[in-house]
DNA sequence: GATGAATGGTTACAATTGAAACTATTCGCC
DNA sequence: GGCGAATAGTTTCAATTGTAACCATTCATC
């Protein structure tokens, strides 16, 4: 029995639509934060993670951001050449820095945080409110077990 | 009335979570593509939709990739290199290419596919039937209001 | 308390990607 | 049939990103 499923039309593969789906919207987010910030997708995560939690450390900001410790660096580096960042480091293990935001950062961040808010109420505007727990559901399982596959 | 919508958790942003699985699947699926077939995932996409659909353009095959003409340039010098594909020119319009797979690209297609397709059932087991129905029309409503929304 | 492994973070270099300019050909129009 | 605009595709150069090597500091063990 070889349903539809067993021949590869890349219109209906998952992993293709999901990567057009994400590329669509990460462009129109990061062609504002750009445009009307100077923020970079990278810097915007810092910001938003830190406005939440301030004084992580880098690693810290990493792990919380699904960024590797190369683009934390390099999206902290921006920031504090910004002055939307301030770093002092910790006190007892001088490795490791503590990062929040200046008086700068949190207004940037108080500015954006309102239009990604925005841009996320008019994309599930497409949807149903048992469609958006449906996708948030989904989205869940799938980082799930996509984290398990790429294990090995 | 102010729902928990309103304040900015990076771990329940729709378009994070999203970028987030589909750099997990990609990464996957680039790791194997690249590692058994020395294949890169533009060039992937190349190969699936000229085994589908042959003799298309460089412009017709981007159209049905998602992907902009420099980016199939790009991949199809790789594969012409290769000699995964065989290029001729359109004689009626001499600007315009035709590609094909050539009979070693034909067998790379043949040997990709059902790893491909084997992915997308391994990530999907993590799905009822009902679930997987339900995304597929979730991402094609996502899709289309993400792309009116990027429109002006 | 010295010494090698581990950790936090940065830097350097190569590979990938994006944007714009460029070539070749064809189309529209007079 | 000639001339400017448009189209197909490539190339070039700059910016972004990934990988590995690299400091500095701390930890674990002796």
């Amino acid at each position: 029995m070889t349903g539809s499923s067993d021949k590869l039309h890349l219109e209906h593969f998952v992993p293709y639509r999901l990567s057009v789906l994400t590329n669509i919207v990460s462009m129109s987010i990061a062609d504002t934060y750009e445009r009307e910030f100077g923020l970079t997708i990278p810097q915007w995560r810092v910001i938003a993670v830190l406005a939440r939690y301030p004084d992580l450390s880098a690693i810290e900001v990493a792990e919380r951001t699904a960024m590797d410790k190369v683009a934390v660096s390099r999206a902290v580096q921006g920031l504090l050449a910004a002055r939307r960042l301030v770093r002092t480091y910790d006190s007892g293990d001088r490795r490791r820095s503590r990062l929040r935001l200046s008086t700068a950062g949190k207004s940037v961040y108080t500015r954006v945080a309102p239009l990604a808010l925005d841009y996320e109420k008019k994309l599930l505007d497409a949807l149903s409110p048992t469609d958006r727990k449906a996708l948030d559901r989904l989205i869940g399982r799938l980082v799930a077990r996509a984290k398990r596959l790429a294990a090995p």
